[in-house]
DNA sequence: GTCTATACTTCGATAGAC
DNA sequence: GTCTATCGAAGTATAGAC
């Protein structure tokens, strides 16, 4: 929308996406960076100031569209479970727009944060929080029996984004003729998580004293 | 139970586990490797040929240990949902014994395996098919509804490896007073996703149809 | 804003003495 | 088997012309 379509930041980031999701921050090389994007590494250099602050740029930025889309969820008026539903749907969805997404918080989470600074660590900490804000309703609500948001969180976030960040690999197994490692697709691993979600949160039946074995 | 025991070897691979959890392959600096083993650079490369040797030496012996420890259980004579239970127990002692593993699981399912070869792979892959076969079990002996062993393997152990691999960069963004980031210790953790799982694999109830809305 | 050429540093790996 | 010293290849970043 703007008067020149200054394509080169938006290009730069979008290829470090790729670079630092298959590499790692350590294995990132700025020049293949350049090189992806089209633009030259002088020029990498004058949008952004260092390796480091384009690695922050990007993951802030991914980082806080992710939590956006979980707050839009978590402020419907919807049903608990169907938020929870929508929330795995929603993160499969952003994965599906934003590739690079699962291979770098994989990364990020195995770095310890150490290339981040207090800001990108907010907009982090943003997508747990927004997920356990929608467990917390629905506890609250009396919809789920008592699960610790953040724990829920671990529990059906880890798997979406392990799964999805594990195609590349199952792939490399597949070619080594192991039983059992046909990837079946993101979409029916989606409907595998809801449905344990969904049976994983109900309150238990209710029983005389509402207190099972 | 050597003549002599030579404490290099098992010294280079307890270091090099710490340095490539913390930094990765490309990370990871051969000299700090060495010096954290206490031996000379020359050393290490006289016992491992490369950097990519030790880095494949390494995650071989851990995959093959972490594998082992999950074919004991498949082979056990415990109920299915014992076996499950004990599966998640089981790798959450692994880890605790392995500190290192969880992040390096995470980083190797982000590189997609790239600097593994066919046999490393084949390691890695055994981790998941132990864990299948006792879903599998399960399924067959009627105790848990049908459910995709893979599917299973993901849902039940991802959570497990980042919770675990998390705790310094919860500490970290806990740092910054971001609320609900108190880390609850492990063995929660375990228990919560004991209680999921069983929950997320019991059979429906039976209905005159078996079939519910 | 854009590019070329290059300075400076780090790192994996080895030669060669003992 | 063990160590010191060092080579050569990459890699981040910038100077300076246009």
């Amino acid at each position: 929308m703007a008067r020149l379509p200054r394509v080169s930041p938006d290009a730069i980031l979008a290829a470090a996406a790729l670079e630092f999701a298959e590499r790692g921050f350590a294995g990132a090389r700025v020049d293949r960076i350049a090189r992806r994007a089209q633009v030259n590494k002088a020029m990498l250099y004058y949008h952004f100031r260092s390796k480091q602050h384009l690695y922050r740029t990007l993951l802030r930025r991914m980082f806080t569209l992710a939590a956006a889309r979980l707050q839009t969820i978590a402020a419907s008026t919807a049903s608990p479970a169907d938020k929870v539903a929508g929330a795995l749907a929603g993160m499969a969805a952003f994965i599906a727009e934003h590739a690079p997404f699962p291979r770098i918080m994989l990364r990020e989470v195995a770095e310890g944060g150490v290339h981040l600074d207090a800001d990108t660590l907010k907009a982090l900490a943003a997508v747990p929080r927004a997920f356990g804000a929608i467990v917390h309703q629905g506890v609250e609500s009396g919809a789920f029996r008592r699960v610790d948001p953040m724990f829920a969180y671990f529990s059906m976030l880890a798997p979406l984004v392990f799964y999805l960040a594990g195609a590349p690999i199952r792939k490399e197994i597949g070619h080594l003729h192991v039983a059992g490692f046909r990837s079946r697709p993101p979409a029916e691993f989606v409907r595998h998580m809801q449905d344990a979600v969904r049976r994983s949160f109900a309150r238990d039946p209710q029983r005389k004293r509402g207190r099972s074995s």
